[in-house]
This record gives structure tokens, C-alpha cells and sequence, in this order.
RNA sequence: UGUCUCGUGGUGUAAUGGUAGCACAGCUGGUUUUGGUCCAGCUAGUCAGGGUUCGAAUCCUCGCGAGACAACCA
């Protein structure tokens, strides 16, 4: 690629994708006065998900790039759909993910006068008209790709018929549905959206911003366009869907500086579209999503198992990962599916390097050092991260009664078993190498108990301890642990595209386990001395050998719930 | 039988007329008091045909395949 860069962009920050590349060549042509601002332009009707991380971290990203900066506007032209909860999770889940929108939200009701106003002069040129007919009635007219649409008869009312009638919308006089606004152009054009599109629609509804102050309401088409010119947007980054709604853009902002020349002075925005993110065994639009949480199938959007942006918080995700992982995936126009494992890569990577390590163990089976004498408790050292010393170490109880991972051990087993067997010898992390030396089972053939003896030479530190063993286990204390309960989560889905089958609905293709909640868990006493607080005030973990987990926000002081965020990658659980 | 967009290893993404590279996944091996991390290596790709050119993933052409567009949603 070009090794030039621009004055106003960020040469430390090396960036090779399309977007990039078209900016660079408008700044080299000196538009805009080598400004830069992008926008992230949601509809408060929902939680954001990970699409929409991508989605960010592009518009934030290029605004911080070239030092220009990033709107955050709320696309609230629906007031069926939209609520202020949603305003507000979207605000926490940007800012959580690092970004600063220039100055305070905005929002596209805030033009809602001036877009009327552009619709009057549009009524004003004749490129406006307000029919009478119905939904099912304008929708028959369309036409289809393939074929031409069919002129409303209401197409050729006066200007002043239909600055009268568009007038009489806005004062209430009509119900739901009775008029719209509707541009003229051609009902012919191979685009759909240039076939004498809505540009008004009639809805007596309480919106969350303006209150009843309106009963139309511009559709998408004629407020997104306008909103970016208006907040002099620079470049409109967007999913390729968007891009045939394009032209339609472009004739509405031509109609409008004809009719207002003096607007030509303003910068144009260049929209540019890109392909939206897609993950496997999940499913991303807010509809399926919605339908997740109303059926209760899930707890709420932020479900740990939801592929939300508040859903990964819960999860245990951190901000860094995402912003990691979106930058990992690219930006390009052509169709994708990500593997989540790329998703779980970045997670892993993060917290490998940030989360202190302790001691949990999740399915117990009790060990009893017999030559350890009872009630006697030796504390151990152990560091809090090994990837980082100054992370410092912590003690750990070491009694004569402990649980260890009862996958931990297996009777007969084979030489490729790094782990106990009778007559075996194995390290137990932090401690002593311990054999074992018989166990005890109940009537079903269940182990109840392990036997070992411990050889005191092989203290961690200590020179004996040097000795080669088959394995290195985790483990706590009876005595000294605490109970915690644990949430282990999987995919939410057994199939890669659960949304990509035509006859058979998503939800046929849920994982019944997606979710396996356990209480026979037990944590090392002082796990919290190992220093987890991280910046956004989560509290996350490395189990030893186990993986990442985090402290979930249902967590009380008596009874600590961890949320499993990912395993640690193992080699040897899926030869198994 | 329309218009537009897009086809590079299993999955993503670079190379913009000059050695097809990187990441994830997978597989080896080494180190290791986490079967983690780290290190080294391996496997694997330009949708097909034709053309232009000394030279094509890149330009042209034709075919094939995928996606988008027919809400008073955004």
C-alpha cells in the first residue's frame, strides 16, 4: 500500500482496508478541507450486538485515525419501536467499549422541523405529492425488480392541493395510514427505492424524545441522508445493504440544494459500504434476538450466551478483546462468516496476559494426604500471573484433606494420561508431589476417595521438586475453600447458520446446552487477593487449567457466581 | 426474465500489472510446576474458459456461483 499518509492521519497506526484507502484519496484531492467525521447511527430499538462492535470500532476508529471525530446519533424516526432503555444501553455498551462520541448524542428527532421543512420545498418543486391509497394499494403499484411500477392516480394533485393536504397530516387531521408523503420520481427505475418512495407516513404515537409534539414521522430514507449532510458527516460508513438506498440519498439532497442553493456551500457526505460482520453458531439480527429474549429463552440481552455487546460483558469479554477481534476480521464488501473461535482467540489473548490465576476446582473428588498430619495447615506461595510479575503472588492452604478435579484421575489409565493413577506419582501445583496410593469406591463403582502420601522434599522450591512427574494438578483445600456456584456456557447453537435455513425456524437449532449451572464448586479461600479488578470494575479469573471466568453481577458476598467466559485451549480433552 | 455488489487455503483478510503474505482453525515437535502461555515447523488458496501482456489474483470478455433490492422498518 501507499506509504504516504495524509496530514491529518495517525502514521502510527498502519491501516490497509478499502475504507481507508478511498479516504486517503479524498484527503489527497483536499476535500472537505482534510476533515474527517464519521457517525454511528443506531435505532434505539434494541440492544447492540457484536456486529454492531465492528460497526463502531470502524466509525470511531476512522475518527480518531484522521483526527477528526465520530457522531453518535440515534436514528429514533419509528416511536413504535424505540425506547429510551435502549438509548441508554447503547451509550454504556460505546462507552464501555472505549469510545467518545464527539460532543452529546444526537439525534435524528432533532431535525424532525428541518426535515419538514426540506419536505415543503420539495411539495414546493412538485417532486413531492401526497397520496391517499393504502399500504396494500402502493405496494401493488410498486412493480417488482423485474418489472415497472404503475403511477398513483394520486401523482398529479396540485402543489397547492398537496402543500394543503401535507399540512392537514401535520396538524393531526387524518388518522394512521390515511396519507403519506411520497417523493416523485420514477416508478420505473430498476432501483425499487427510486419508485416514488415514502418520504412521511402518518403515527399518532408518543415518542420517546418529542413527545406528541409529532404525528408524521420521515421515513429512514428521507432522514438519513439529510441527517448526515446536516451534521456535515464526511464519510457515512454503512452495511452494503444501504448502498441501493444511495442514489435515493443523493436525489434527495440534489432536490433539496436546488431548491436552497445556498446549502451548496456544505460538504457532501460520501457514503461507503462495507459487508456486515457474520458469526457462526449464533444468530445477529435484533429480530431473532428480541425473539430470544421475549420467549425467554434466554434470560435478557445481556445473557452471557447472547452474542450482545452486554451479553459478552456479562460473559466476561473485555473491551480490549473486541476492539481486538474487529480489528482481527477486517473490513471488506465481500460476504463472511467468522469462526467464534477467532471471537474466543482474542478473549483468551487478553485475559492470558491480564487475569490473575487461583485455584477453583469444579467437579470434586476428595484426596486424603495420609502421612499429612490432621488439622495441620501449611500456607503456600503461588504467583497471581505468571505472564506478569508485577502482578505479584499470593498463599494458598494446604491441608491433609483436599478436591481435586475428579477428571483428574483415572483408574487403568493410559501412558498418554498426564495425570493420577494408583501407584502414580503427580505434582500438585504450588505444593508437593503426591502418589497415589489406593481409593475408595461406593457401591455404584463411584470413587469416594483417594488415598496419596505426600513426599515433604518436593515443596515447590525446593530442589527435590525438581523431579520429573507424570502431570501438575490443581486442587484446594476441604477445609479452607469456598463454595461458589459456577455457569459453564457453550454455544447457543448446534448449527453453524441456524438463521440460514429456509424452512425450518432458528430456534429448531438451540443447544439444550447452552447453559450447565453447578454449586458443587469450590474456590481457594483468598482469590480475591490475587487482584482482579479490572478497569471496567468486572472481576475476571484464569481457573487454573480451566479458563477464564468472571464474577457475575448476580454475585453476593456469601455466594460468589462465576460466569464461565472460555476454556483454555487442550489439547487433550478432544482426543478424549 | 431486471438492476447492483461480490468470488484468494477450512474461516477471515493482504498483495491494486512483477516472489500469493498474515491471522484464526488444524497437525508436528521443543520449552513448561497450567495438556495453558511461549518457540519452531507442517498442511492448505487466486471460481472456470478465452483474451491483452515479457509477465495477470489484479486489466478485458464470456460463463458459473453467492448476496442485496419489491416494509406506512432502520
Amino acid at each position: 500500500m501507499s506509504k504516504e499518509t495524509t496530514d491529518t492521519a495517525n502514521s502510527e497506526l498502519p491501516k490497509t482496508n478499502f475504507i481507508h484507502q478511498e479516504i486517503d484519496k479524498d484527503l489527497q484531492q483536499g476535500k472537505n478541507n482534510g476533515k474527517v467525521l464519521t457517525r454511528f447511527p443506531p435505532e434505539p430499538n434494541g440492544y447492540l450486538h457484536i456486529g454492531h462492535a465492528k460497526s463502531i470500532c470502524l466509525n470511531f476508529g476512522l475518527g480518531e485515525y484522521y483526527k477528526g471525530g465520530t457522531n453518535l446519533r440515534f436514528d429514533d424516526t419509528n416511536p413504535t419501536k424505540e425506547d429510551t432503555e435502549y438509548v441508554n444501553s447503547i451509550m454504556e455498551d460505546v462507552s464501555w467499549l472505549g469510545f467518545t462520541w464527539t460532543n452529546e448524542p444526537v439525534y435524528t428527532s432533532d431535525y424532525f422541523q428541518q426535515l419538514y421543512d426540506w419536505a415543503v420545498l420539495l411539495i414546493l418543486a412538485d417532486k413531492a405529492y401526497v397520496d391517499d391509497q393504502t399500504a396494500e394499494q402502493i405496494a401493488a403499484q410498486k412493480g417488482t425488480p423485474t418489472t415497472a411500477g404503475q403511477h398513483s392516480p394520486f401523482r398529479n394533485r396540485t402543489v397547492a392541493e398537496n402543500l394543503d393536504l401535507f399540512e392537514r397530516m401535520r396538524k393531526g387531521e387524518f388518522k394512521n395510514g390515511e396519507h403519506v408523503l411520497r417523493a416523485k420520481i420514477d416508478m420505473a427505475s430498476p432501483n425499487m427505492h427510486m419508485r416514488d418512495p415514502l418520504m412521511y407516513r402518518i403515527i399518532h404515537a408518543h415518542h420517546h424524545r418529542t413527545g406528541n409534539d409529532w404525528c408524521i414521522y420521515p421515513m429512514y430514507d428521507f432522514a438519513h441522508g439529510q441527517s448526515d449532510f446536516y451534521e456535515g458527516i464526511t464519510h457515512s460508513i454503512c452495511t452494503l445493504e444501504f448502498e441501493v438506498h444511495r442514489p435515493l440519498y443523493e436525489w434527495f439532497l440534489n432536490q433539496i440544494l436546488e431548491a436552497d442553493p445556498k446549502l451548496k456551500e456544505l460538504p457532501k457526505t460520501r457514503q461507503i459500504e462495507f459487508a456486515r460482520l457474520n458469526l457462526n453458531y449464533t444468530v445477529m439480527s435484533k429480530r431473532r434476538l428480541l425473539e430470544l429474549v421475549n420467549s425467554k429463552i434466554v434470560t435478557g440481552w445481556n445473557d452471557p450466551r447472547m452474542p450482545t455487546i452486554s451479553g459478552l460483558r456479562r460473559r466476561g469479554y473485555t473491551p480490549e478483546s473486541i476492539r481486538m477481534f474487529a480489528d482481527k476480521v477486517g473490513v471488506a464488501r465481500r460476504e463472511n462468516i467468522i469462526d467464534v473461535s477467532l471471537l474466543e482467540h482474542c478473549v483468551r489473548e487478553d485475559l492470558n496476559k491480564k487475569a490473575p490465576r487461583v485455584y477453583a476446582v469444579l467437579n470434586p473428588v476428595k484426596v486424603v494426604i495420609t502421612n499429612f498430619a490432621e488439622g495441620e495447615v501449611e500456607w503456600m506461595e503461588a504467583e497471581n500471573n505468571p505472564e506478569d510479575d508485577t502482578m505479584g503472588t499470593r498463599t494458598i492452604p494446604f491441608t491433609r484433606e483436599i478436591f481435586i478435579e475428579r477428571d483428574d484421575f483415572m483408574e487403568g489409565a493410559p501412558s498418554k494420561f498426564f495425570r493420577m493413577d494408583v501407584g502414580r506419582e503427580v505434582r500438585l501445583k504450588n505444593a508437593y508431589i503426591v502418589k497415589c496410593e489406593s481409593i475408595t469406591k461406593d457401591a455404584n463403582g463411584e470413587i469416594t476417595e483417594i488415598q496419596c502420601t505426600y513426599d515433604a522434599n518436593t515443596k515447590s522450591g525446593m530442589e527435590g521438586s525438581n523431579r520429573k512427574v507424570k502431570g501438575t494438578l490443581h486442587w484446594v483445600s476441604v477445609n479452607y475453600s469456598k463454595q461458589i456456584t459456577v455457569n459453564l456456557y457453550d454455544r447457543l447453537f448446534k448449527d453453524e447458520d441456524p438463521a440460514g435455513h429456509k424452512d425450518v425456524d432458528f430456534k429448531e437449532f438451540l443447544n439444550p446446552d447452552s447453559l450447565n449451572t453447578i454449586n458443587t464448586c469450590w474456590i481457594e479461600p483468598n482469590f480475591m487477593e490475587a487482584g482482579a479488578k479490572f478497569n471496567d470494575g468486572i472481576l475476571r479469573f484464569q481457573f487454573q487449567r480451566l479458563g477464564y471466568f468472571c464474577l457475575d453481577m448476580d454475585s453476593k458476598p456469601d455466594s460468589p457466581i462465576f460466569n464461565r467466559t472460555v476454556p483454555l485451549k487442550d489439547s487433550w480433552g478432544k482426543n478424549a
